[in-house]
DNA sequence: ATAAATCCGATTAATTTGGTCGGATTAAGA
DNA sequence: TCTTAATCCGACCAAATTAATCGGATTTAT
């Protein structure tokens, strides 16, 4: 039940790409000091995000990427999905209502189902409730908060 | 973010093993056979359900197990502690309060270490609110349900 | 031209998950 | 007391998933 480092990755790329939000591109390689990860495996993780809509790429000398949406656009649950796939906690949630279940027979009674269903819209909802504008404004919170502080000493 | 194996096997034993709540004990074959899983593998699960205290165990003929508690007194969450230990979507939040981090420097500004906090809590939150009693409840309204459909054609 | 970037497919390494296996121990019942 | 039905336990193994790494192709600003 951890979060992949996909996700965890993802996120913290796109929180840094949109605390540039219209400043122009940023590449990659930046990202990656700054996050502190491989920027090939950086790389992967991108390409969902493009794909899925969040970011545009711009290539060559002096590309990189940036938001395709505005920050409080995304959140962290679209990331999350961009990376992992639905967010279901176990497989025969997959399945679509009204057809047969290729991953349970008896998807109709089955109380455990309803439990792992609960649990997945309990997460949706935790991470569709913050947005990449948020994670910004609390970013840029706690900075000013820590330079008022050093000031004061 | 699937849930494991562990954790469903876990759950669905111990709907079953409610489900004779005050009936003496239930061997661990019988409940293979109902819930359709390797004997062997329940084995090792039950040990983590009897660790924690949840069920008891009866050696020997006409031996299995049984309840350490009221149907009421166990959750969902419960059990999937027992199975995986602490819901904690990244590690970084298995740190102490106060104490240092050894899974992160910086712990104390991390906006990002935020989300996964309230996305563990959101998943303890539905987790810890389904008990046996409710899922035992279910599943015999359902049964009944079912019965009174076929009587009726 | 050159250098700085993204793009992309293949491969590999590490970790976790999901088991299997064999035998020891315990206790009920004939 | 013997047999049989059960839990208990540690070691091992296989498959799947995750987390990268690598090499090179392509694009574009300067």
């Amino acid at each position: 039940m951890k979060v992949s480092t996909k996700s965890r990755y993802g996120v913290a790329a796109m929180v840094d790409i949109a605390q540039h939000f219209g400043k122009g591109p940023v590449a990659l390689r930046s990202v990656a000091e700054r996050q502190q990860v491989s920027e090939h495996y950086l790389e992967q993780l991108m390409s969902n995000l493009r794909n899925a809509g969040f970011v545009r790429s711009i290539r060559g000398a002096q590309g990189g990427y940036v938001l395709a949406k505005n920050p409080i656009d995304i959140t962290v649950g679209d990331i999350v999905r961009a990376m992992e796939g639905p967010i279901a906690p176990v497989d025969c949630l997959l399945a679509e209502k009204g057809q047969d279940n290729p991953y349970c027979a008896k998807t109709q009674d089955c109380i455990r189902r309803n439990i792992w269903l609960k649990m997945g819209e309990s997460i949706t909802e935790a991470l569709d409730s913050i947005s990449l504008e948020s994670l910004c404004k609390e970013a840029q919170q706690g900075k000013e908060d820590k330079e008022r502080r050093e000031q004061t000493l």
